[in-house]
DNA sequence: TGCAGTGTTGCTTC
DNA sequence: CGAAGCAACACTGC
């Protein structure tokens, strides 16, 4: 699920507590994280079959800092390694300490106080990298969607998951001018075109629905039938709403945490998104409208979104 | 009970 | 190029 305001909060506060520690082992029960399907590019990754070779790579190196572009997580480590993660869905990175209890299907116990008892977030841990500090990192993923690959740092630009990726919206250097650029000549929906990473990276599904409201531009519009207003009213409305969702630390609609097991705040502040039947927020505004399209469900209001 | 829907992405088809 | 459907998976809510 993440998108940039969740993966930026989980990488700040790995970036807290990680660099400098070792990685001594890894703990993982999905084979698909470092199998052949995780979008190993060959030449680039050595596309590891095993556990053991996964290990390999990245045990007794030093975790030099983690970094964030569009949704990946980057965690640089040492001797020329880093570690690619996406969330995808319902993955997200936790930082604390858990016991194996068992076999069984949840075989995870947080053992420390606080929030990480929760357990909706000991129940599905998939990936567990062992820090030198008597801590762990963990992937918590109930769906199973999230990606982790192993890349050599010096290689990490010809992989896809990085070339492919557009400017971060929250950069200084992301102007209007720049976003302008970047839709010259092309068409689609709005909305459509705003979750394009490859385009603009880090947007998804809640905050694009969020940024056109607050934009006031209905979803569907074609972006060759946007002004030059609308324009800049979806650029402004892009840097307001993310740095919003920076804010509140994410949202946590339905299973994100940061990385030490605690909720964001922007759920309680969505804009439309999830909100079919209210009353949209804006003066004179309607009744927001929910519009299954390409799988995803747009809400926005009626009436001030044209 | 059963099924539509869930924050992402990539692949396929039209 | 772009829209649409589907798959990966597990759970929730109607």
């Amino acid at each position: 699920m993440p998108e940039l305001p969740e993966v930026h909060t989980i990488v700040s506060d790995l970036n807290k507590v990680l660099p400098g520690l070792k990685i001594q082992d890894v703990w993982c029960d999905l084979p698909r994280l470092w199998g052949v399907k995780a979008g190993c590019v060959k030449n680039i990754i050595k596309n590891p079959k095993t556990l053991a070779s996964f290990k390999k790579q990245i045990v007794s190196k030093k975790i030099l800092s983690v970094k964030r572009v569009g949704k990946n997580i980057l965690i640089s480590l040492d001797k020329n390694k880093t570690i690619l993660i996406h969330q995808k869905m319902t993955g997200h990175m936790l930082y604390g300490k858990w016991e194996k209890t068992g076999e069984g299907k949840y075989p995870w116990v947080a053992t420390q106080k606080g929030v990480l008892k929760d357990d909706l977030q000991n129940r599905f841990l998939h990936l567990i990298f062992y820090l030198s500090n008597g801590k762990q990192l963990s992937l918590s993923d109930i769906r199973k969607f999230a990606k982790v690959l192993i890349c050599e740092t010096d290689k990490l630009g010809e992989l896809k998951d990085i070339k492919d990726i557009g400017p971060d919206p929250l950069e200084k250097n992301f102007t209007f001018k720049k976003f302008k650029e970047i839709l010259k000549g092309r068409k689609g929906e709005v909305k459509n075109v705003l979750m394009k990473q490859e385009l603009i990276s880090g947007i998804g599904n809640i905050y694009s629905n969020d940024i056109l409201w607050e934009a006031g531009v209905y979803p569907f519009k074609k972006l060759q039938d946007l002004n030059e207003k609308e324009l800049e009213k979806i650029f402004k409305a892009i840097k307001k709403i993310l740095k919003q969702g920076v804010k509140l630390r994410g949202d946590s609609i339905v299973d994100y945490r940061d990385a030490f097991g605690k909720k964001g705040g922007y759920q309680n502040f969505h804009k439309v998104y999830q909100k079919e039947g209210q009353k949209c927020g804006k003066k004179d505004g309607g009744k927001i409208k929910r519009i299954m399209k390409n799988g995803r469900s747009t809400f926005f209001c009626p009436v001030h979104q044209k």
